[in-house]
DNA sequence: CTGTTAGCGCGTTCAC
DNA sequence: GTGAACGCGCTAACAG
């Protein structure tokens, strides 16, 4: 029922390696062979199995993709981009949500992707153990998110240069009081939280202003968790008058803590986003933007690059900072004179 | 470099077949072998290729999924659910996102799922020829979108009932002029935006209300689509004093344009949604929940039934409805005595 | 319970 | 330019 290459072949009267020559542009056929073929195996509805042509060529043209939690905004819009980047290129994409630990612990002992990927994009940050097993895979690796790391490409942007604009923006429109929500609950390995928070702590330090640590609260990276956090700073004897949240969508559960507590944003209590989410703007929110879908189509075009030119092998992956920039909108302003009660 | 089952055969003593037994859990390998062909295989990492088994039983173990647009939330949080499902099973998720009519096209001409995978879960509206094409697989089918289609197993809601809830409850709180702005710029055999659009009509005629083409809109199922269609709206001779938006994201849009109109939600104009996102309650819409995750997952599970009980073959795949609610939120109120302006 | 023998469908030498 | 052999790594049928 399912027509194989020597259906092919036998329809259009010559060899099976002639038709698998012939379909894949290989040279050694005549042109008029070729279309014959061609038009052969079209009306059959012929195309190669991609098991018996990775089990032949050792090429399995298939990128895995690791992702933490498809559903989230960030990574969806990243996954997105990959993808089109990679079908482009004639690949397919092999989806691994990792969402809980026991998954992805999982995974990455069994590693079900040996022997089925040409290349694996991670977009969730894997500790040393992790990295070691995805090394051993022996295929070319990336990463938009965190920070450097032995064999992989990492596409990312400049989280301190970031937070530095957000922070600096709420310093300069005269808050003293600024809490920050962070995503700091995460593994440890995990550099985006660190990075940004000292940024954070470097600004208020530049501004001279004390550090108040009953002016950070974890949000986990979740609009719950921002919602939670926002709550908990709300409830510190000096409230903050500004907030800055590692996350878009740890700034909007601040935006809801904010409403359900009756204050004004921007009148009461400003906040600053980051990541400039796509309902950001629906929110009013002031965010820092980092080219989302750019990083993901960027990592694909770097780890096809290395498929293409396998005599970067040696070569230490590269590095790749895109462009971030500060959006005003309309969840900042001045701090009240009477403060957030 | 990569080991492979003679390895493993060769290092615990025993022949590939035994192996291949052992590790697969098939009946006819004493406990002691196969416990320590586990150890061997373990200790030198061998994985099983997955190419060589798929060549060899003609099980793939592995799903394609077809997505319009992996990054919208809808989507990204079906494809979440449905990953899991797949995963936990042991399937693999081979993802296709099929966002412009090019890659669409080139998807089902050459479908390159074929050969390749145990069974599809479309979340697109294939169309008639695409349906086929799907079908000519040979592999169970089912998706989450769209109506009853032949050969597909369809998980959805009550279109209708859904939106008649809040189109009743617009009607309820004393509005007369309620517009609509609609996803119909899709495909024609996309059902959704016409069922939803026959319960506005029927509700609108069931009150008494004379339906006004004037305040129907399109909103392209974006945030930015709802905003336009929303402008739209405003500017009839007659704006209406609520909107039923047939998606959050259009209804959010439709809030941001009534924000840069300076109309207030819900005291100028009613605003409800449908989908119950992720991010609703943190604008406090008001909308029509429908279990998205839940959808995916269910079709998930039906679809790795049928690969169970091949015997399912010749009946109908089935249909599932899952239930719908109104959540009454924040951006819903009896119309102002004044009128919109 | 275990080993042997055949393919699965294709890509890749080699010959011709 | 084209065809015949061989092997990729594994599973399935058959022996024993």
């Amino acid at each position: 029922m399912t027509v194989s290459i020597t259906d092919v072949a036998r329809a259009a009267g010559v060899s099976a390696s002639t038709v698998s020559r012939a379909l894949r542009g290989r040279p050694g056929v005549s042109d008029e062979v070729r279309a014959q073929i061609a038009a052969v195996a079209a009306q059959l509805g012929y195309t190669a199995s991609r098991s018996a042509s990775s089990l032949a060529s050792g090429r399995t043209f298939t990128i895995g993709v690791v992702v933490p939690y498809v559903g989230r905004w960030f990574f969806g819009t990243v996954l997105d981009a990959a993808e089109k980047v990679f079908s482009a290129a004639g690949y397919d994409v092999l989806l691994y949500n990792l969402g809980s630990p026991e998954t992805r612990k999982r995974f990455f002992t069994k590693l079900p992707v040996r022997k089925r990927v040409d290349a694996v994009l991670s977009l969730l940050i894997p500790d040393e153990e992790e990295s070691a097993a995805l090394r051993s895979l022996g295929v070319p690796l990336a990463t938009t998110v965190g920070g450097a790391r032995p064999g992989f490409t990492v596409v990312g942007i400049d989280d301190r240069a970031g937070t530095e604009s957000a922070v600096r923006h709420l310093v300069n429109l005269g808050h003293r009081r600024i809490g920050m929500i962070s995503g700091s609950s995460g593994p440890l390995h995990w550099t985006t939280p660190v990075e940004r928070r000292q940024a954070y702590l470097d600004v208020l330090a530049d501004a001279g202003i004390e550090h108040d640590p009953a002016l950070e609260a974890d949000g986990d990276y979740t609009v719950e968790g921002g919602e939670r956090a926002m709550t908990e700073l709300l409830a510190a004897s000096r409230p903050p008058t500004a907030v800055f949240a590692q996350s878009d969508e740890m700034a909007m559960g601040a935006l809801r803590a904010l409403r359900r507590h009756r204050l004004r944003v921007p009148d009461d209590v400003s906040v600053v986003g980051f990541d400039d989410h796509e309902l950001a703007d629906v929110v009013g929110l002031t965010t820092v933007a980092q080219p989302v879908a750019g990083q993901g189509a960027e990592a694909a075009r770097l780890l096809l690059r290395q498929l293409d030119e396998p005599d970067a092998d040696a070569g230490q992956p590269g590095q790749v900072q895109m462009p971030i920039r500060l959006v005003l909108r309309e969840t900042t302003a001045p701090p009240s004179p009477r403060g957030p009660q």
